[in-house]
DNA sequence: TGTATTATGTCAACAACACTGACGTATCAG
DNA sequence: CTGATACGTCAGTGTTGTTGACATAATACA
């Protein structure tokens, strides 16, 4: 018999993915809304916000470890990254083994507009863990980090261990 | 004694806090990757995206039930909504209660487009579930709905539950 | 009936941020 | 010495968001 559970459970499926996808648009959405507001502020954009975090959190990376992890085109890390340096939120100093490279620092002026930047999403993600408990925190970390592309996850998670 | 928990406490805290930040960053990234590009090829965005999908999840919505669904500005979303309808994938019927509103409903192209841009993060968000597990999944939409905007939680439950 | 409000659209200007393509310089590696 | 790499730059383009102002039609209400 059985006629009608392949039906249902496609139907059943297909809710829990439009769920998924709504979900991860609106909390995004939200998620981004506090810093916005703090960087318009000061002239930035979404696009600093990003790169005073990685920066922060890999102090003397470079140019093209930025670009790997962030998939911009150099011409738009350039613009973003000369305003960062232009302003004095971010220090280059020139690599020692490869003097190619532009090891990337924050200054303090940087550290501080960071902490900042992440006081705001600190607050909204920690507020949303307590309210959700560690266990649909370590499902969220795991659902998230799949759909992650497959070709990205060795680089994201290299990234999440630093 | 335990003088040092307090301090191992917030510094597992950040690490958590950052790790929930960078993936959501990363996914959010990749989530969007494979629609944009089957977008491209019909010269349309992402912002079309957004209204041909809540068009299909919400048959005969009107403009101000998009306004303030997506929070943008009635002129960013006229913009593309007028494109959309243009190119034959919307179409508007006037509203029989009320004549001002102008209901939403998606054409058979335009059916057809958003299902083979549903197809692609169906298969991400699917397989994602499936390395996960039932468990991790309640976890991800548990987080990802507290994420969300206390003034728009009520906004967001009613339209998951569509 | 008349008036205020609402739903929607439109014109214009602007900014952020991504892209492509091309070219240039300094440095490194073999 | 030569080719590749790291980085920067100039120029143009497109999407998507914003603000502000104005217009039209329909509704709601006094």
């Amino acid at each position: 018999m059985q006629r009608k559970l392949p039906q249902s459970n496609l139907y059943l499926r297909e809710e829990e993915l439009r769920r998924g996808i709504e979900l991860l648009y609106f909390a995004y959405r939200d998620f981004t809304r506090d810093p916005d507001e703090i960087l318009a502020d000061s002239g930035f954009g979404r696009a600093h916000h990003r790169v005073l975090y990685f920066v922060k959190r890999n102090p003397g990376t470079t140019v093209s470890g930025l670009l790997s992890l962030l998939r911009i085109t150099k011409q738009s890390l350039s613009r973003v990254l000369g305003q960062l340096v232009d302003d004095g939120y971010i220090e280059q100093k020139p690599g020692t083994e490869d003097r190619r490279q532009r090891l990337l620092y924050l200054t303090d002026k940087g550290e501080k507009f960071e902490a900042d930047l992440f006081a705001t999403q600190r607050q909204r993600v920690a507020q949303a863990y307590k309210m959700a408990g560690p266990e649909a925190v370590s499902g969220f970390w795991e659902v998230l980090l799949n759909i992650v592309d497959d070709s990205e996850r060795e680089i994201v998670m290299r990234q999440l261990e630093k």
